[in-house]
Order: C-alpha cells, then structure tokens, then sequence
DNA sequence: ACGGATCGTTTGTGTAGCGCCAACCATTTA
DNA sequence: TAAATGGTTGGCGCTACACAAACGATCCGT
C-alpha cells in the first residue's frame, strides 16, 4: 500500500524496500532467540553459552594462546582467566604453559572436555530445531558450513584499517 | 556419510572430529563479533544494534502490536517500552492506538524511521565486509537469505512444548 | 453494570556480562 | 639490568535485561 516514499530531491522512482540485505541484525536476532533456548537445555550440563562458545573454538584451534583466545572470542583478556577458571575447574580444559616462552599458557580440550562439548551439541539439537524450525535439514547444513566458515577467518584482529577512510561512500 | 557417532559405553578408539555440527555456538560467536563491529559504525546515526534489530523487525511487520513485538524479540514487554520510547523520541517509529482495542498500540515505521534504516544498513556494510570476510559474495547472499527465513518463523511464542519428552534421545 | 482480564506504562530492584584500570609475578628480550 | 609481555587478581562501572508491583485505560463475560 503506501511507501511511496520516494521524496528526497531526485533520486528517480527507485522502488526502494530493497533494503540493503544486512545480514547484521537478522544475525543478532536469531542469536538472541538461540542463545535463550540454548540456556535451559545447557544448564543441566552446567554449562552456559558462553562456555560453549570458548569450547567450540578451543576444539578448532587446539594449543592455542589465552591471549590468542581473547582475541578470537573478541573479549577482553583478563575475562578469558575467569572463563577458562570455570572450564578447568571442571576438568574440560587444560592450561599449560608453553615450552619455547614459559610465559604463555597453552589452552586445549581435555578429553572430557571434548566429551562434554559433544554432549552439550547433541542436548542443543532440541533448541536448534525449535530456532530453526524454518528451515529444510538442508538448508541448516549450509547455514552450518557457512557460519563454520565465517568464524574460522583470522581473528579480524583490531584493525587493520591502515589510513582508510571509506566512509564517503553511501 | 560422516556421523558414525557410534560411541555409547565403551566407545573404542573413535576418530572423534565429528562434533555434531551444532551451529548455535557458530551462531553466539560471529553475532558478537558482528555486534562489536557494528556499534562502531551504528554510533555516528545515534543507533545501536538493538534499535536496529527493532526497526528491522518492525520494517518487515508493520503494524505490530507492542506485545507481538516483544514476542519476536524475546524481550520483556516492559523492556520494550524503553527501547520504543528511543525509537519514537527521534521520530523513527511511531505508537497510535488500536482503532479495534484501543488498549493496544500499533507500532510502525515512520518514513524518516525507513530512511535512517537504510542508511544504517548502508553503513553497516563497512562492518560487514570485515566480519564476513572469508565468505564470498554468492555465499553471504545465501547467508542473507537463511538468515532471513529462520528469523521470519513465528516468534517461537512460548513453549508450545505439549507434553513433549524429546529428551531420552542422545 | 460490575468485576476480572489485558495492554501499556512507570518505577524499582537485582543480576550477569563485560570493558577497563591498576598492581603484581614470571619470563623474555633488548 | 631495564623494559616489554603473558597471565592473574581485584575492583569499579556501565549496559542490558528480567522480574515484580502498581496504575490507568479498556475490553469482555455474566
């Protein structure tokens, strides 16, 4: 019906509504929705989201810095000590400190550790069926590969961005 | 092919590796990074990522009573008045009440609230790029798209869970 | 017409997640 | 030997919520 919308000084007819398709939000949505199912079925396991999160690319990146860690999971580092604490002191994770610099402590699974992970997975089927409920079984397996892949990119770091300014686009 | 997942009890030498392809924690990981990208971006239009998931919702349901809203978005309804009061303070969005229960409050995009909208998914495009990086055009496009009909599902509502037992599997 | 339910709103309380700062040890590097 | 680095601890503070209580306006069943 309306949306006319067109206005804006010249700008020719342009049927607009095509929106710009930012995955962004949509991306920050779902989460939200999985993240609150996933808390009840992970809870039995004392595990929390979060915990998931950190196993999952534990298991990925095996050996790797905390430091490395923080930078992956985009938290701050002094935040990794408290969620690696929870995941040792359950025996999932292991630090060690690294051979060639003894200051650094090298974080992987243990074997429960990954025991658990693929327990916590197989009680998150529930939820991801009630979350994605919208999708074909196909369709959830490319969403998989394609967030699999997404994630598993280097860090983003901080940026790179040398002297860029590509603001003035748009 | 894979999934043997045979295991159960004695669960002898298993390659492991399999992992069950769960892709809620994929999903919580590259939503934050996402989200911490995007704030950057979002600040200089006055948004922040939670407005901008509200008015994406809200582009696509025009016309949504405040409670609906608060069903899609899983978040308290009293929540949701705050988040509103933002949107409408800047004109973005706009509350008339219900010609058919005048108790209700039909929210809906205004035209500045459309526009804005795409100027930020416009500049969430930098943010984008960055975080989506290891994908290719085609593949975010796909992404966009799953993204989109997993979140257009009914609001999951509340457990609509009957007497359901699904747990025993595993 | 009355009473109970429903929608939105306000106010207040509590909690979790997380960034950030500062101090401190162990270690590496210049 | 002095600085820089990785991890750890503790503390401060903010934001996003959920949850509860109370209220006005309204609907609805009897």
């Amino acid at each position: 019906m309306f949306r006319a919308v067109r206005k804006l000084g010249h700008m020719p007819a342009l049927p607009v509504e095509e929106s710009e398709r930012r995955s962004g939000p949509l991306l920050d949505h779902l989460a939200r929705r999985m993240r609150l199912r996933s808390e009840s079925v992970l809870a039995p396991l004392g595990l929390r989201p979060r915990h998931l999160v950190a196993l999952t690319v534990l298991r990925d990146s095996a050996g790797i810095s905390q430091q490395a860690l923080a930078g992956t999971l985009q938290i701050d580092g002094t935040n990794v000590v408290g969620l690696l604490n929870d995941l040792e002191a359950e025996g999932l994770v292991e630090r060690r400190r690294s051979p060639e610099d003894r200051r650094r402590h090298v974080v992987s699974l243990t074997a429960t550790g990954a025991k658990r992970l693929r327990e916590a997975e197989c009680a998150l089927a529930v939820a991801e069926d009630e979350v994605l409920g919208a999708l074909e079984p196909a369709e959830r397996d490319t969403l998989y590969d394609l967030l699999r892949r997404a994630t598993s990119g280097r860090p983003v770091s901080c940026v790179e961005a040398s002297g860029d300014e590509p603001d003035p686009i748009c």
